[in-house]
DNA sequence: AGGGTCAG
DNA sequence: CTGACCCT
């Protein structure tokens, strides 16, 4: 190491590393699949460049796009590039946030390559009297090497002093740059002299020095190579050209205007997290306001753990005192089943601080399980601190634990944070919320899982029957994890926009409703749906029957792959689409039209619609009722989708259908109880009107503050009629054309939907954009936005996240642009709802315990059981209070309906 | 555009 | 896991 007073200055070249970490490394990527592999390389560099010299001044350049002088000097200049990979492509703006967040300077000079941008900054150092050290994976910088400029390759951990260069090519570092002219560069496109390689290129400059003098003795080089310099002479001086790098670019700054910033540790994390690198997140968590002067590295790191098993009354006692003093605690239960209808208490765990969790067993009752406290009593005895809302709980899907306890007798209150929701709203789609993966992406801590302590598959134990100190490690870390997890999300809920609010005042008030919606269940006419299924079943084998005459062999009519070989294969059908997978498609639309011509696909059709029914509605809902409420009781899930609606299974009760009569028929098995009736309460065109709202356009404005019919009077726009003179199928086309707007439709979108040619339909789209032009300027900064900031956000603030926005591939960027566009009207329509199911829901507990409950919610409608005698006052005081859920510029209509059952409610 | 479920 | 089909 060359001895100096004052450190080298650290000049990385990160594009060289770019290339060379993405072809290195194995191709890593986030659980998302976004390539990380360069990344980690780059940045992993950086961080031993940072050891290795420390008190360095480390400044990262990279290459700018677009073309540089040496494209203006030779326009074939880098010609046989291939184009970079699109994983390799997407990798570049994390690795300049990150290099941002560790407070390195980051250099990224327009119209210079980062070669000469170092060049001229280590020719600037130096002649300061400052030693330079420039990291690069490229042996082309061996030309700046000298007394006071030494490179280092970081990947390969070696470095080239003068000596090193003289060692490596035989030449001197003022010699490189010949070298290169003559050994020419296949990649750049820079010609050399033909079959001239290094070793050519060595014996030439030993013997004459450098390539002017080569060049007027070219007469002396005998053979065939010396007919390949002579012809060369005419581009060697621009090779050379080509090849030298600059140091004299006029950067408008100097070496001591770059200087390094502290790095920012909650970015730094929060990139790290992003791109799931674990060792580091694990470095950067630790309690979130670890001091910049981190010394001792293991200050940040994994708390000690203290876990304990509470058998005794005493242990009880000692941990209800502290749990009772404790601001928050975090709260989780072991069950005996998923399924919140039927589960039972097993044990519950806490965790008061990082680190220090207990396990309370209460029901482990495999042969020779230790002696635990009662259940019942001990239940008991928490329960006052359980119901007590002042007594705050975070905890992981608290939803569930509240469904739980209630199986015995326990009102859970005082949810005031749930980690899964933080998640989600901090970023709906960046990971599953379960708490395995939020463990591992926020703390970088791969946790327990429950296969590991109770197997898989058939033989898999329910917890009661798990070994108990198996048990008691797995659930005192789920309390501490999620204590942890908590720790490190809240901050970064409060520093990203209005997510706070949106957590706070809509997904976890909402929590209590929706446990409590799923609780109660809703009632069905289950042997009215067996009656239904055996028709169903009847029906179907006529079809079958006939569908075998007609195929002249018998097969399974739900079989895909048996009806290809017959359409397409024996009778000849023509292939009018084909499956991803270059099948050719069965699918609905396909078998409409090949129905034109013949009875089999018919049939088929009827035989799929009617089997579906039975075997997702008929079949299922009857034995989906508990025998305990004798009631339906879905689930609610309040972090899947990626624009913040709920999504709804076992059953879904959120796609039960409407279209067709036989559809309807399972609508009808949605009864009232005796004494009341089923009031299904929607919002008229919600997403249009959010649409008017959002983009302020005047027509759709006064469309809706008139109450004109909006399909009709979109069609009267689109097709320049009068309202009165809107034909039925005018009003089918701008129906459709309004659902495509919602969707971010394009013209050949729209084109399929109406059965039209594509020129139709963009004509009908310019119309439309035309007459509404303010809806086409909201789409316009939409798709800027989203472009710009990586995300779009509802009225709320809700985000939702576009990795794909800026991507290579047009398909997967088109793709992002129209979820832009769709995401804030759809996911303004789910924060609104959501407020109005907990203001109705305050409001029926308040004043009407006794005569109404909501029983189930489907985007943008509301069931409700409701007592007869109250159907007037329940009607009217559910549909002011759904209207007033938001103020929009327009009115939020809603539209109630009564019924004995769910289908004549609407 | 966003979901869940079923059969194969 | 895919294709098909149910919903807003």
């Amino acid at each position: 190491m060359s001895q100096t007073k004052t450190p080298p200055v650290v000049l990385v070249d990160g594009s060289s590393y770019l290339f060379r970490a993405f072809h290195a490394l194995p191709p890593l990527t986030t659980s998302k699949g976004h390539p990380t592999g360069a990344i980690k390389g780059v940045i992993s560099m950086l961080r031993r460049l940072e050891q290795d010299f420390p008190g360095s001044k480390v400044v990262v350049v990279f290459d700018a796009k677009g073309k540089t002088f040496r494209h203006d000097l030779y326009e074939d200049y880098k010609a046989n590039r291939p184009p970079m990979p699109e994983d390799l492509a997407i990798q570049i703006r994390p690795i300049h946030e990150i290099v941002e967040a560790m407070g390195l300077p980051l250099l990224i000079i327009p119209d210079v390559e980062a070669d000469d941008v170092i060049g001229t900054l280590a020719t600037e150092a130096t002649a300061k009297g400052v030693d330079v050290v420039i990291s690069t994976g490229d042996k082309d910088m061996a030309q700046l090497v000298s007394d006071h400029v030494t490179l280092i390759n970081t990947m390969t951990e070696t470095r080239m002093d003068r000596d090193g260069v003289v060692e490596k090519f035989g030449i001197a570092p003022e010699q490189i740059v010949d070298y290169l002219a003559l050994v020419g560069d296949t990649v750049d496109n820079i010609p050399g002299v033909t079959k001239c390689g290094p070793k050519t290129a060595v014996k030439w400059l030993q013997q004459y020095g450098d390539l002017d003098n080569l060049m007027t003795h070219a007469d002396e080089v005998k053979g065939k190579i010396g007919d390949n310099l002579r012809d060369a002479i005419e581009h060697l001086p621009l090779s050379r050209e080509l090849a030298t790098i600059r140091t004299d670019v006029d950067l408008h700054f100097g070496i001591e205007e770059v200087s390094p910033e502290p790095e920012h540790r909650e970015q730094l994390l929060k990139l790290f997290q992003e791109y799931e690198f674990k060792a580091w997140i694990a470095e950067y968590s630790g309690d979130g306001e670890a001091p910049d002067s981190a010394d001792d590295t293991q200050s940040a790191t994994t708390p000690e753990r203290e876990y304990e098993t509470i058998l005794t009354d005493e242990q009880l006692d000692a941990w209800l005192e502290q749990l009772g003093k404790a601001e928050l605690f975090a709260f989780d239960t072991e069950t005996t089943s998923l399924r919140y209808s039927e589960a039972e208490v097993v044990g519950v765990s806490f965790a008061i601080e990082p680190g220090k969790a207990a396990y309370l067993p209460l029901a482990h009752d495999y042969m020779g399980a230790p002696d635990q406290l009662d259940r019942d009593t001990t239940l008991a005895k928490l329960k006052p601190l359980l119901e007590d809302p002042k007594h705050k709980k975070v905890g992981q899907n608290l939803k569930y634990d509240k469904n739980v306890l209630a199986n015995h007798g326990i009102s859970l209150e005082g949810i005031a944070e749930d980690t899964m929701l933080e998640s989600y709203v901090l970023n709906s789609t960046a990971t599953r919320h379960d708490m395995n993966s939020l463990a591992l992406k926020y703390l970088g801590e791969k946790t327990i899982s429950f296969e590991d302590i109770a197997g898989k598959g058939a033989k898999q134990l329910t917890f009661n029957q798990v070994d108990l100190e198996k048990a008691a490690e797995y659930a005192a870390e789920d309390a501490d994890i999620t204590l942890r997890l908590h720790q490190v999300l809240r901050p970064q809920l409060r520093d990203t926009g209005r997510l706070d609010a949106v957590y706070r005042d809509i997904d976890l008030p909402l929590v209590p409703v929706l446990s409590r919606m799923e609780q109660r269940g809703a009632l069905i006419d289950a042997s009215t749906l067996r009656q239904h299924s055996q028709e169903l079943a009847e029906r179907m084998a006529e079809l079958e029957q006939e569908a075998h005459e007609e195929a002249g062999e018998s097969f399974n009519l739900g079989s895909t792959k048996q009806l290809q070989a017959i359409f397409y294969d024996k009778m000849g059908l023509p292939v009018i689409k084909k499956t991803p997978k270059g099948a050719p498609s069965t699918a609905e639309p396909v078998l409409q039209e090949l129905a034109h011509e013949h009875r089999l696909p018919r049939l088929i059709l009827e035989h799929r619609s009617l089997s579906k029914l039975k075997s997702t509605y008929t079949d299922t809902l009857p034995e989906l009722v508990s025998p305990r409420t004798g009631r339906i009781h879905t689930s609610y899930h309040q972090a899947v989708t990626a624009t913040g609606r709920l999504s709804s299974s076992e059953p879904n009760l959120q796609n039960i259908p409407v279209r067709t009569e036989q559809g309807r028929r399972i609508r009808q098995a949605f009864v009232a109880p005796e004494g009341h009736k089923l009031v299904a309460a929607d919002y008229s065109q919600i997403e249009l009107r959010i649409m008017a709202h959002l983009s302020g356009d005047k027509g759709l404005l006064g469309a809706f503050e008139r109450g004109e019919d909006i399909h009709r009077a979109t069609a009267a726009e689109v097709f320049g009629v009068t309202v009165d003179d809107v034909s039925s199928d005018q009003r089918r086309s701008a129906k459709a054309i309004n659902f495509g707007l919602i969707y971010g439709m394009s013209a050949f979108g729209l084109s399929r939907q109406l059965e039209v040619d594509r020129k139709t339909a963009q004509d009908y789209i310019d119309r439309y954009f035309h007459r509404y032009p303010g809806v086409l300027e909201y789409m316009d900064r939409i798709r800027k936005q989203a472009h710009d900031d990586g995300f779009v956000e509802t009225l709320a603030g809700r985000r939702l996240y576009l990795p794909e926005i800026n991507a290579r591939n047009k398909q997967m960027q088109q793709a992002a642009e129209r979820t832009a566009i769709n995401a804030p009207m759809q996911g303004t329509a789910a924060d609104i709802i959501k407020r109005a199911m907990v203001t109705v829901e305050d409001w029926l507990l308040a004043e009407h315990a006794d005569d109404a409950r909501m029983v189930m919610q489907v985007h943008d409608e509301l069931i409700l059981e409701v007592r007869e005698s109250a159907l007037e006052v329940i009607c009217r005081g559910l549909e002011e209070r759904m209207s007033g859920a938001a103020d929009l510029k327009v009115p939020l209509l809603v539209e109630a309906g009564v019924g004995d059952n769910w289908d004549e409610a609407h």
